[in-house]
DNA sequence: TTGTACGCGTTATCAC
DNA sequence: GTGATAACGCGTACAA
């Protein structure tokens, strides 16, 4: 299996004439060892051209340095970004991530996480949406979810309130005749509701005529183009010629409309707004740029890591502190202004 | 650190007045028990809540099924997707990933694969271009490297060649009277050359007018508009009245162009064809459906952990036969006919 | 500052 | 079919 048996510690404490404790503390705690062995064993490390085996260390000490990852998968920009973001706090924290995609199957996501805690990871970040948050706290190890039910874990998620309240406001701002919200029915229990609240704030805060169409727009983009055909075809009969500010959920979506607006006038309608969610790529490389309300990624990632760094560093201390209450942390969406709104 | 000691093969065996041995036995090979003796086992890991620990199983036997990847980013939807497919091939080999972004930065990338090795990997998949594949190979493990230079190193790529062809043959069979090919300068080593070679192959076969535009578009979308606008100003001025088959290089690329020539002209202007690659979801999502040569991820994925998987287990063998050559594997491009070619 | 001895939880090699 | 015992490579009291 190894062709050439591994360098040890031993190894390098018989080359050295020093002792395999010194040899550790040469990793662990150099300064606890003069320069000039510090040099001698330096060299011998490199003659003896040893390298170190991370496995036997956990063992030892029982930090594997590895934070799981259940992601329901990477097909679109907000969950690849998201990984791609939180793979990058390796650098600030040097923890390993071991990733799986759960592809939202419930029973395989649990032995994804038995899996992981096989490898005694030190703490789990969870994007799926199958486990229930209490069944998550059970696993009585550090955990962070983002954007999915968290009653009784900590979480970090987009505040999706403000961002139906910018959607909302935006729309508003352009005197529109009615503000249409469209989404596909959601869970109170979930962050992104928000966004329905939010925006239900503003109407009725500032007596707007407006309306929310709950509907599952599908999975793939034929079945996407002939629902919002539906929903644009039935918008065009019962408010003519009245300027309608369209708050779409995502931007994939809202790209949908404004293609088929486009097709059908060679241009985007003036009595079409059109706002999206997430600043995905799509939003900023439409035909007409996208309005959107921008989830800021980069800090949902690291604000995760960071929470669950904090738990984890916490449990290696002598008297570890459980937290009371699972802490939720809260990013504020950007709005961002492009065309759609803007003309 | 741990709230309560792990139940480990010790208690088990007192607890069951069997031998370590044999509980290890009742997980690697449990047909060597008596029924009744898995049963008891059986009832006693539970009873006892036993969970295993492969850290420890992985320092006796040396087998950590990890398998370690290096990619870029994970910005784009080839990237991510590709990902996507080789995290979800878990499911058929079970062998887990520790994944590494590397940014394109060549030591940062080097360290990171130290980390890896020092994790005790059985394999690595390379999908970054940084370190030449001479070096990939002197690490001495299986390596599979994904679309990049691989001379040294056993390799997936898409048949690029063909695409070119593909590319080339679908805009002449239209009648363009020139056929052009719109891509950054690409070294000769990549396999995405063969692009180039298989577009000029077809246009010299066929006696074609053509010509390759080898220009950095540039990395903001801003950028891109801008040298996408002037590409197509100096088309239009050269070529006036003429059908210019566009060929290019990537279908955010193509889809730049798309949008410029919409919103100058309202629509797609008849002397324009457009081919991009990847099939990524923007061809699909475009205004008007663009045309390209889709890549087969999920089979470039799953040959690529395939390949790796063989390589891994020849070296389980007590007699490994060490590849003589690098194998490389190509995986063929479809076409994909949309709107943008066949209006 | 350095060394001894043992533990981490499993698998492998012999025995019986 | 089952059991002792020695690895695996490193960390860590405790001692010197």
């Amino acid at each position: 299996m190894k062709q050439k048996k591994n360098v040890t510690f031993n190894d390098i404490a018989k080359y050295t004439n020093f002792s395999k404790t010194t040899i550790s503390r040469y990793f662990n705690n150099p300064d606890s060892l003069t320069l000039e062995n510090q040099e001698i064993i330096a060299k011998a490390l490199v003659e003896l051209g040893y390298k170190e085996n991370k496995v036997a260390r956990i063992l030892a000490n029982g930090k594997t340095e590895f934070i799981g990852i259940i992601i329901p998968h990477l097909h679109n920009h907000y969950y690849s970004e998201m990984l791609n973001q939180i793979l990058l706090t390796y650098e600030k924290f040097g923890y390993k991530f071991l990733v799986f995609i759960g592809n939202e199957h419930e029973e395989t996501e649990r032995q994804y996480i038995e899996e992981l805690l096989a490898y005694k990871i030190e703490g789990l970040i969870i994007l799926s949406h199958t486990i229930p948050s209490k069944e998550l706290a059970d696993l009585n190890i550090p955990i962070v979810t983002i954007e999915r039910e968290d009653r009784y874990v900590c979480s970090v998620n987009t505040d999706n309130h403000m961002g139906g309240v910018q959607a909302a406001s935006l729309l508003a701002k352009h005197n529109c005749d009615i503000l249409i919200h469209i989404n596909s029915p959601t869970s109170t229990d979930v962050p992104a509701y928000g966004r329905i609240t939010g925006f239900l704030e503003i109407c009725e805060e500032k007596h707007l005529n407006h309306r929310i169409i709950y509907r599952e727009l599908g999975k793939s983009y034929e079945e996407m183009q002939e629902n919002a055909l539906d929903i644009i075809t039935e918008l065009d009969e019962i408010y003519p010629g009245q300027k309608k500010g369209l708050f779409i959920s995502n931007d994939t979506h809202a790209n949908v409309f404004l293609n088929l607006l486009m097709r059908k006038h060679g241009k985007l309608p003036d009595d079409y707004l059109i706002v999206g969610f997430d600043d995905s790529p799509i939003s900023r490389e439409a035909v007409i740029p996208i309005s959107t309300i921008g989830q800021q990624i980069d800090k949902i990632a690291s604000e995760a890591v960071s929470l669950l760094v904090e738990q984890m560093n916490e449990r290696k201390k002598r008297k570890p502190v459980p937290l009371k209450e699972p802490i939720h942390k809260v990013v504020t969406p950007i709005l961002c202004r492009r065309e759609t709104t803007e003309k």
